[in-house]
RNA sequence: GGGGUGGUAGUUAAGUCGGUUAUAACGCCGGCCUGUCACGCCGGAGGCCGCGGGUUCGAGUCCCGUCCACCCCGCCA
């Protein structure tokens, strides 16, 4: 009976890996464990094929070889965990035939023992990579989900980006510190996920969104360079790319500027790339102004992995007074914005009259109200278009035509009035029809530095909110119109933009009290309040505050770009549904009456 | 809060105009098989058609509601 071979973990030790074994191996003596991920049983000669996070190796069973383990070998099945002893032989001199597939596809084990640690119910779905499974079910088993090779692959991948990371910054004097998780509740930016406090019944923790304010307290104590992989808890609508408790690689510096921090995260980058892909990604990254991407790209996150920019016509339309083009005239009057994407005549010939009328409801799924577009004629004029009042207006259209780059056979779309919606409309566009015409290089790595960001955006309210967040340095220039113009002012921050995705964001920080103060004062907070949620930091402010600026990458969507992954959740190894769920343990639950009554806390539903 | 897609055997799917016993593939179970590697051959079992109502002689199919998952908008300082 194999549960009578204690020998296995006590004097028999693993050996190898299951991707290790080599001709070179031939004739060795080899104790590998691992599943079974499949079996061939051809009754006097039974194959398996034992897997574990590294790969595969062939064990062969026959009577002659071991007529216990071959009789046993019959009951195996997939997903049996089991440990296998024997030699290593050459599958062509046994008689048959070498798999190239396999790295180890030259050699296999005649197994002379066979211990199996457990047996296994048929799994709900199989082990392998090429699986086409509901996602609910892959979560609701998800350790059954991270055996599989593509998974076990990308965790693998984290982790050596972990170990990258950590080098990288002990190598360039920072210091890894921690900070709470349980934090002082405050209102505005993402929603806080809170958690009730039985000593102090009615008061509420705030589970972290980021480490933000006690990292810079860390340069106000001194620490010069910090960082930290840190989980974050933000309670917000979940996406592909969004989960409600993240990873990030938090970083603060002391006396630094802007090219400061380029400088050492274009580093960090080098680093995770070579180490993680042996891949080189040389710097100095390129920089781009938040006018100039939201301009061309329509969104302050461009993809510059291939071209289709936009181009702001508002100017040229106002200069020749609308040019009796409804739209164009109606649109200046409301003192909004005209915009249009360029489609090459190449790319604009592959597009159907169905699949055109099909852009315009996805346009409006963006905030659209509709979408004008024009096909550019043999002689330059605009046709099949809603602006074809153009074609009166030679001047006007001759003027157009230039500013736009056309040609004939190409489509040009358009937007028309608040900038916000002009480019949300436009930019999603430009992104459709990248991976439409398959425009998208899949190997390349573009990353952009996108800096000079507005300090505030309006509220729905009328009121102002910090576009990053309120420590961020308005640049000094700007200071003055602190209060006075508040759209004026720009910030010092800067995001790090990957292929079209935000992977970091950052800023040099405000140390100087009365500045602190006038941003305060600027996005309206009383000073009582600001007292109450932010008189510690004033405080710290008192006592010889250094400059500094900082960053914070998102790991898991740098993960999730470095491992090639359609989804966060591939790089998440316990995720949570798009509900916040959890299908494997049933999370969140209820709690029992007994428990709410010692935290104080009601439920009302 | 809003829009979209999906839920039928263990899994992935098909299921016409509402009509007989709900199909297929893979998987699973039993048997045979000494060179397979998506092994093969023979045989077999397996269904709350997400859930609850309704219409109908009759509902997987039509209607209403609801739950769950996924994608997107809003939201994410």
């Amino acid at each position: 009976m194999s549960t009578a071979q204690p020998a296995f973990l006590v004097d028999l030790k693993r050996t190898h890996p299951c991707n290790a074994l080599r001709t070179s191996d031939l004739g060795r003596e080899v104790v590998l464990m691992g599943w079974v991920q499949n079996r061939r049983d051809h009754g006097g000669r039974v194959f398996i094929d034992l897997r574990d996070r590294e790969g595969l190796t062939q064990v062969v069973f026959g009577p002659e070889l071991n007529a216990e383990a071959h009789a046993l070998a019959g009951d195996l099945r997939p997903e049996f965990c089991l440990a296998v002893a024997g030699k290593v032989v050459s599958r062509v001199s046994s008689g048959g035939q070498a798999n190239p597939r396999l790295a180890t596809g030259e050699v296999e084990i005649e197994a002379a023992r066979l211990h199996i640690f457990s047996r296994a119910e048929t799994p709900p779905f199989p082990i392998e990579d090429e699986i086409d499974t509901h996602e609910q079910l892959r979560l609701k088993y998800r350790y059954l989900d991270l055996r599989r090779p593509s998974l076990q692959r990308n965790f693998m991948k984290r982790s050596q980006l972990y170990r990258a990371t950590r080098d990288y910054f002990h190598g360039e004097r920072f210091v890894e510190l921690e900070t709470p998780f349980m934090v002082k509740y405050t209102p505005g930016g993402a929603r806080n996920f809170l958690v009730p406090s039985r000593l102090n019944p009615g008061r509420f923790y705030a589970l972290a969104e980021s480490p933000q304010i006690f990292k810079q307290l860390f340069m106000v104590a001194g620490f010069d360079r910090y960082f930290q992989i840190v989980r974050c808890f933000r309670d917000e609508d979940l996406r592909l790319d969004r989960q409600p408790e993240f990873t990030q690689i938090d970083v603060e510096m002391s006396f630094v500027v802007e090219e400061d921090v380029y400088a050492i995260m274009e580093g960090l980058i080098a680093r995770i790339w070579k180490d993680v892909l042996d891949v080189a990604i040389p710097g100095p990254f390129p920089r781009m102004s938040y006018d100039e991407a939201v301009g061309r790209y329509g969104v302050d996150k461009p993809d510059l992995r291939f071209g289709l920019p936009l181009t702001d016509i508002t100017a040229l339309v106002a200069a020749h007074g609308g040019a009796n083009v409804p739209f164009f005239t109606s649109t200046l009057e409301a003192n909004g914005t005209i915009k249009a994407l360029r489609i090459p005549a190449e790319h604009a010939s592959q597009l159907s009259r169905a699949e055109l009328d099909k852009l315009e409801e996805f346009a409006k799924g963006f905030g659209a109200k509709g979408l004008a577009r024009c096909k550019i004629g043999p002689a330059m004029e605009w046709a099949q278009t809603p602006l074809k009042a153009i074609n009166d207006s030679p001047p006007a259209r001759t003027a157009l035509n230039e500013a736009l780059g056309v040609a004939p056979g190409d489509i040009v779309f358009f937007q028309f009035g608040a900038a916000k919606n002009v480019n949300a409309v436009l930019g999603a566009l430009r992104m459709h029809f990248g991976t439409r015409f398959q425009l998208i290089d899949k190997a390349a790595w573009k990353f952009l530095w996108v800096t000079d960001f507005p300090m505030f955006e309006k509220t729905d309210q009328g009121g102002w909110a910090a576009a990053h967040h309120p420590f961020t340095s308005p640049k000094p220039e700007h200071v003055q119109h602190l209060g006075v113009d508040n759209g004026k002012v720009q910030a010092r921050a800067y995001d790090l933009v990957l292929n079209g995705n935000e992977i970091a964001g950052g800023s040099i920080r405000i140390h100087q009290r009365d500045v602190q103060q006038k941003v305060f004062e600027a996005l309206g907070l009383e000073i009582e309040d600001l007292r109450a949620k932010f008189g510690f930091l004033l405080d710290a402010f008192k006592y010889g505050p250094p400059p500094h600026g900082g960053i914070a990458f998102g790991v898991d969507r740098l993960s999730m770009l470095l491992c090639g992954a359609d989804s966060l959740r591939d790089v998440i190894a316990f995720p949570k549904t798009q509900k916040g769920t959890d299908l494997m343990t049933d999370c969140p639950t209820e709690v029992d009456a007994k428990q709410l009554d010692e935290l104080s806390v009601r439920v009302k539903v």
